[in-house]
DNA sequence: CATATACAGAACAAATTGTACGATATCGAT
DNA sequence: ATCGATATCGTACAATTTGTTCTGTATATG
């Protein structure tokens, strides 16, 4: 990609998460972060069909960082989702979205959020789909799956806004109170 | 309130609701609604400050419903949260929202889920507040308190999108993985 | 009936959006 | 270093949407 496009692109990307730190999604113009960004309006439009299309790329940026270096894939063997790594894998995640906290969390707080959350909730997916064996009841897999899922990005959402705790914790608690952790009792 | 404003103010909600199942939130304009209510673009205006205030109107009219005639009330005895009356009452909120999924399923599917979501947890706080008691532990109380509303409200938006399932049938998923059940256990 | 008020409908300014264009600057490759 | 490709700039533009204001009319309430 060229030089250029990086260059833009991120300016942009700088420009909508500090007017995210100020105000909400929805009070923010694409003007503002064009002059934020310092670039021509129709430069803008070359990269991002609007507004919506930009928080969506935005999402999208995080969570590569975010899934791409996971355990499974660091670790030497290669079960896809090894139970008793489920926790670190989960710790890591969590680590890795630590570092953007500042305007993850003004994303959450706002309209933006559902775009955020279920950028999230699609990721996840994967994460816990090894999760999803040991229960064998007459309720939904697809039920079960979704409810770990949002479980988690709840969890996550509930700590952008209560900061004072550490991934471990965090980890702690959701693995205190959600169905999963009945399995390794 | 007058009977005029009355009726506007219906005609307003019915016409939004009816949008609501043909296309998403953000692609209706404040004229489609007025030409659907049939009404003057001032009355408009004169009820609603904006489609946003419109919509959150909406979702206090739906929990309104949804939340005032519930079983704490309706039982003679007044122990707020009977605790073996947690599923009935919450099966009965299961039961009102059933009558208004066409559009409910349209409010969920968008950015104007956030609004309905973030309006409904609001409302189950005060359902959940009994059910805390029984767990002492070093989670903190407001993250659980969080977990049982988030999971409840997520349950209620997956059956949205699962409607062939029973209140029954969903009260029973939830009870079935959610920490709550521990408790009767 | 009489007064208050809600409504209709049009007209209005303002803001925002997305596109089009030619000129300029920068990139990547030879 | 040169050259073709292309990203950017900046302005202008049409179109849409928004929220307000106004006057005359219709309706409710007492």
């Amino acid at each position: 990609m060229d030089r250029r496009q990086k260059k833009t692109r991120q300016a942009v990307f700088d420009a909508f998460t500090r007017l995210l730190e100020t105000k909400s999604y929805s009070c923010i113009t694409v003007q503002e972060i064009i002059d934020g960004a310092d670039i021509g309006r129709s430069t803008f439009y070359a990269h991002f069909e609007t507004k919506d299309d930009l928080l969506r790329a935005l999402c999208a940026e995080i969570f590569e960082h975010v899934f791409s270096t996971n355990l499974t894939r660091e670790k030497s063997h290669d079960f896809s989702h090894d139970h008793g790594d489920l926790k670190s894998e989960l710790t890591h995640i969590l680590y890795h979205l630590q570092d953007s906290r500042s305007y993850i969390r003004s994303i959450l707080s706002g309209e933006s959020g559902e775009v955020f959350m279920s950028s999230f909730k699609s990721q996840l997916k994967a994460v816990f789909e090894g999760a999803l064996e040991p229960y064998a009841s007459d309720i939904p897999k697809d039920y079960l799956r979704n409810h770990l899922v949002c479980d988690f990005a709840e969890t996550v959402r509930w700590w952008m806004r209560h900061p004072r705790y550490s991934p471990e914790e965090i980890s702690g608690f959701f693995f205190g109170t959600t169905l999963a952790s009945q399995r390794e009792a």
